[in-house]
DNA sequence: CACGATACGGAACGCAGTTCCGCTTTACAA
DNA sequence: TTGTAAAGCGGAACTGCGTTCCGTATCGTG
């Protein structure tokens, strides 16, 4: 029952070796167009990057969205990964939590409608959302159970209105100068401060 | 140069009998699929229900998003004239505040959609985003200054990233049992709230 | 080299918002 | 009442998106 990381079908080492170079071919021309369009660039942009029909991208990626993940997936796991990290290394869990919301902002601002891409509608970029959720889910909970444990913060919130919430706060943080979704979101974990 | 109302077109009262009675059933109409379906209710449908062709729609509202204004015009109205009443009403600011924001975002999670169409992209929907904040933005500013003023939050966040932000934790409230926005919305309202 | 499995390309589909233009309806003047 | 220009109308058509489909090309193996 095991079976993490085969969701995208990117993973499974197919045979022919074009198809391997083409799928890397994919993977780097999303990445460049992720990077100088947003998220948002065409499924044809991409492939015409990547010097291929867009055929051989939906049988890679079933879905835009789950290209988006793969182009992603290793960033969003550091991010999974730092946060175990950084409650053993903080000084205390609040401050974990911080550091690992702001790491998590960050991620998110700097990818061009990635943000929006994971929120609002659910037909085409559910998987996304999905995907996001359940790697990062744990380690939200992980981290606000033990700030809540060590009385810093309080404990009737759930890590999943909280993840959605800082992920909502992202959305178009690029593209608008006057909107600084990081000090929003500093200032929704103020909010949790237990006020004794 | 005082010329408020007039932004969609759709208040100067036209010469012809015919053009007025369609004007309204289009407002009906688009109020009704708005209900049920959502804000994103496809422009087909709304005219459909109406029982006018599409052009029709175009030629009252130069764009969906005028027409998603001229549905909801009249509440964001009472919502920005809420604000002075209740500053003028409440025991002190802060509470104005309060009572103020819990308005809004009753407002923005009621409608399905809405906030999602608001916040994101620009391309289709900036006109909205545009009413909302020019209708908003000086009311929220006053109920600010004035809760800062009394000293009960603090005085650095301007009103447009403060509105964003409530906007933004909005996205995706309905159609989410488990994402409570209200929630997240009083959290950040709590962050503002001084330190001393 | 031949052949079957595998992968490819890009035309085509469905569904958005929006534009365009030939036709209808209205309002007003004669 | 009726003629006529202006105003309004309907819906086919255009652009752009994600996605599907299928005839063709390519790969790897016997």
């Amino acid at each position: 029952m095991n079976d993490s990381g085969q969701s995208a079908g990117s993973s499974a080492r197919s045979k022919r070796k074009d198809a391997r170079r083409n799928q890397q071919a994919l993977l780097d021309a999303a990445a460049d167009a992720f990077l100088s369009s947003g998220v948002d660039a065409p499924v044809r942009d991409i492939a015409a990057r990547a010097g291929v029909g867009v055929g051989t991208i939906y049988r890679h990626f079933p879905t835009r969205a789950d290209l988006v993940i793969a182009v992603y997936r290793h960033q969003v796991d550091a991010c999974a990964e730092a946060g175990p990290a950084l409650l053993a290394a903080g000084p205390t869990p609040h401050a974990a939590l911080v550091r690992w919301v702001d790491l998590f902002v960050d991620f998110l601002v700097t990818k061009h409608g990635l943000a929006t891409a994971m929120q609002g509608d659910s037909t085409c970029f559910g998987p996304l959302h999905t995907y996001f959720l359940e790697r990062l889910l744990p380690v939200c909970t992980q981290l606000l159970e033990a700030a809540a444990a060590s009385g810093e913060i309080r404990s009737d919130l759930d890590a999943y209105p909280f993840l959605r919430g800082i992920g909502n706060l992202c959305v178009g943080a690029d593209s608008d100068p006057h909107y600084d979704a990081r000090r929003l979101v500093a200032l929704l974990v103020a909010g949790l401060r237990r006020s004794d």
